[in-house]
DNA sequence: AGCACGCCGACT
DNA sequence: GTCGGCGTGCTC
């Protein structure tokens, strides 16, 4: 303190400083170390700020606080309270709390952190994902809101408990060491499994995660349940309410809306409920004493986040399971490439469905590949449904709804020239022209501009015919191949979640598909070939995940009439291994037989993936400055339109953690250095 | 994005 | 000797 004389000589002489001599600061941690909300890459790191004594009590860590930083004001997270701060550094005092509310926990903080680590990404962007934006109504309203249904909830949840309870064994004891699995949750020790979920049991898989779930919180512990997409958020939900009650869990989702969702993401950081449901940035629910995460359908490209770091909720709950030692369970219809890469690695288990189980619950599969023989007759031609497929279906829909699987959604989501088959693209934009319905005029499927007077710009002509076909065409063709039957077409844009148990035709696009009351009768997977002739390293995996999803939506095979028409699916198209695998219903083979192939050839997900991308000179720059060990593979620079180059590293999960560390700080660096932002992507799906 | 600090030229 | 140009780099 032998300069004490010094700052408060040189504040006499600050007069933007409006009161005379020092604030006051907190007595006890009067530091608070706090991570700013700045796209800048090397601001990606905390900063300290002096804690005022009317804020010592409010700025606790994890709260939202406003800070002054280089001459403007912006939001911020206190990660810490610390004693001391690095010497030398003039600290500012921290402007203001925002809201007392502890919206980020010292857990969550570390997950994003973890996270941000893997993609080479900003903390600030994954907090940005896990932190709700603040309501400032729900803060003070919500207490009493609670009080008042608590008794209404004890007593719902009791009676659902006596209805549904009763019934239900355990469903998680009919996979192999799933009775072990169940065993460790409800000792509160977090183990971690891998699982293709057998259809038709009861309750379907809903059933199975709750019950999982619960396991997990008769151990005093949290639970955490990630669905890809709102349609199975509210199965889910659906379900669980029933089953426990609504008020028995939070949930979390984007789609809710921001005053739920905080309201929600409220009574979790409160400690109101320890069980969460919710899509994928509910993976960083600050749920307390997390004890088991489950992620339902990793293979489904809902789980990664659209925008920067572009990270996956499977990821970032393997991350957090490390950290706040919990248990993890992969569950899905299929098998994603890297949920059996936890299993050969050793760090999950597989909980495996035996024959038995399968045989008495699996839908028969029928292969239908005879093109000509459908070829004959032009109706089944036009709805480019084999003969086989048309009789599986005649005869389910004696019994049940059929559903029809397709590639496309739209009526003609992509035409070309008649005559000389070139593709028609707008005069505009170039983007792709679809037509929306049988009479309508062509349009660019990018700026929306309608086509009228089309003509061929290879050769003239102006007649358009379809280049592909979408679910709504097909609806209105099978609507011709079966009379007087109701035709539903089911989309992304044009949702239906359910079907009544009532014969019907329902054509769906992946992912889309409505749930049958009691199962379909048949499904019929059309596009087969055509989505397996699209370009990609994960074509097949994906293709095959795809009609698993859907195969499970059908009925089991027959057994002794209790569901007269045991369901059928018929898979359309050229024999391929992903049939072959649908066929014996086993996603898990085919998984571990792609993983082999990827170790081998030294593809993801057998190694993880960098890709850089950004201006040529900045890029090459980028590479050149890049110190990595050899075993570093690289691949570029590839041209990627005006003056952008790319370049992809490939390196094994060993390397990962240096590799990612390596390249965010050499981010930071040119960040630093005023070069443009070069973009970077780790194990980025679709690019390969 | 602002703001301080710094090195050089013009003017008192 | 002092004031002020804006260029570079840091921001708790």
């Amino acid at each position: 303190m032998s300069e004490s004389l010094q700052p408060s000589l040189l504040a006499g002489f600050d007069l933007s400083a409006p009161l005379p001599g020092i604030p006051h600061m907190a007595a006890v941690l009067p530091i608070a170390r706090v991570i700013i909300d700045s796209p800048v890459p090397h601001l990606d790191r905390p900063f300290d700020y002096l804690v005022p004594v009317e804020l010592d009590a409010t700025a606790q860590p994890g709260v939202r606080v406003k800070v002054r930083f280089g001459g403007q004001e912006l939001a911020g997270f206190i990660a810490e309270r610390l004693e001391h701060s690095e010497p030398g550094i003039k600290l500012q005092p921290l402007r203001a709390v925002v809201s007392p509310e502890v919206v980020l926990r010292a857990e969550v903080l570390a997950v994003a952190r973890g996270v941000a680590e893997r993609y080479a990404g900003g903390v600030w962007d994954v907090l940005r994902a896990a932190v709700p934006a603040r309501m400032a109504r729900v803060e003070t309203q919500k207490s009493q809101d609670a009080k008042r249904t608590e008794e209404a909830q004890k007593a719902e949840a009791d009676e659902a408990v006596v209805s549904e309870r009763s019934t239900a064994g355990s469903l998680l004891g009919e996979y192999d060491g799933g009775a072990d699995f169940a065993e460790a949750l409800r000792a509160g020790s977090g183990p971690r499994a891998v699982l293709s979920a057998v259809p038709n049991r009861p309750g379907d898989w809903p059933a199975l995660l709750l019950e999982a779930a619960e396991l997990s919180l008769s151990a005093g512990r949290g639970a955490l349940i990630v669905v890809p997409d709102a349609r199975d958020l509210n199965r889910l939900c659906t379900y669980v309410d029933g089953a426990i009650g609504p008020n028995s869990y939070a949930r979390l989702s984007a789609e809710d809306g921001a005053t739920p969702r905080y309201k929600n993401f409220l009574r979790i950081t409160r400690g109101e409920t320890q069980l969460v449901i919710g899509t994928r940035n509910a993976a960083f629910a600050p749920v307390h004493n997390l004890g088991l995460a489950i992620i339902w359908d990793d293979a489904d490209h809902s789980h990664a986040e659209p925008r920067a770091p572009y990270h996956h909720a499977r990821e970032v709950l393997l991350l957090r399971c490390g950290i706040e030692n919990a248990g993890l369970l992969v569950a899905a219809p299929g098998r994603s490439a890297e949920a059996q890469r936890l299993i050969r690695s050793g760090w999950a288990q597989e909980l495996g469905a035996n024959r038995a189980l399968l045989r008495a619950n699996a839908p028969r599969v029928i292969a239908a590949s005879d093109e000509f023989e459908s070829e004959r007759d032009p109706v089944l031609h036009a709805a480019r449904l084999p003969a086989a497929a048309w009789r599986e279906a005649k005869a389910a829909l004696e019994h049940g709804p059929v559903l029809v699987q397709v590639a496309r959604t739209g009526f003609m989501p992509a035409l070309r020239c008649e005559r000389c088959r070139t593709s028609a693209r707008c005069s505009a934009c170039s983007g792709p022209l679809a037509l929306d319905d049988a009479r309508g005029a062509p349009s660019c499927g990018w700026c929306g501009l309608v086509a009228a007077g089309w003509s061929c710009g290879e050769c003239g002509s102006m007649r358009l015919r379809a280049a592909s076909i979408g679910a709504d065409r097909t609806a209105e063709e099978l609507g011709r191949a079966f009379p007087n039957l109701t035709v539903l077409s089911a989309t992304g844009a044009k949702p239906i979640f359910t079907v009544p148990a009532k014969p019907a035709l329902v054509v769906a696009t992946p992912g889309a598909e409505p749930v049958a009351e009691q199962g379909y009768a048949a499904v019929l997977l059309l596009d087969g070939d055509r989505m397996l002739a699209r370009e990609g390293l994960r074509t097949g995996e994906e293709v095959l995940n795809r009609w698993m999803g859907a195969a499970a939506l059908a009925r089991g095979r027959d057994k002794s009439g209790e569901r007269p028409g045991g369901g059928t699916v018929v898979v359309a198209g050229d024999p391929t291994e992903p049939m072959r695998a649908l066929v014996r219903f086993d996603a898990a083979a085919y998984a571990d037989a792609e993983l082999t192939e990827r170790r081998e050839v030294g593809l993801p997900p057998a190694v993880r993936t960098a890709l850089i991308q950004g201006p040529a000179t900045t890029v090459e720059k980028f590479m050149a400055a890049l110190e990595l060990p050899d075993s570093v593979r690289r691949n570029g620079p590839v041209l990627q339109g005006e003056g952008e180059h790319r370049w992809l590293l490939f390196f094994s999960y060993a390397q990962g953690p240096s590799v990612t560390a390596h390249l965010r700080a050499m981010r930071a660096r040119f960040s630093a250095a005023k070069e443009p932002v070069v973009s970077i992507r780790i194990d980025a799906d679709g690019i390969l």
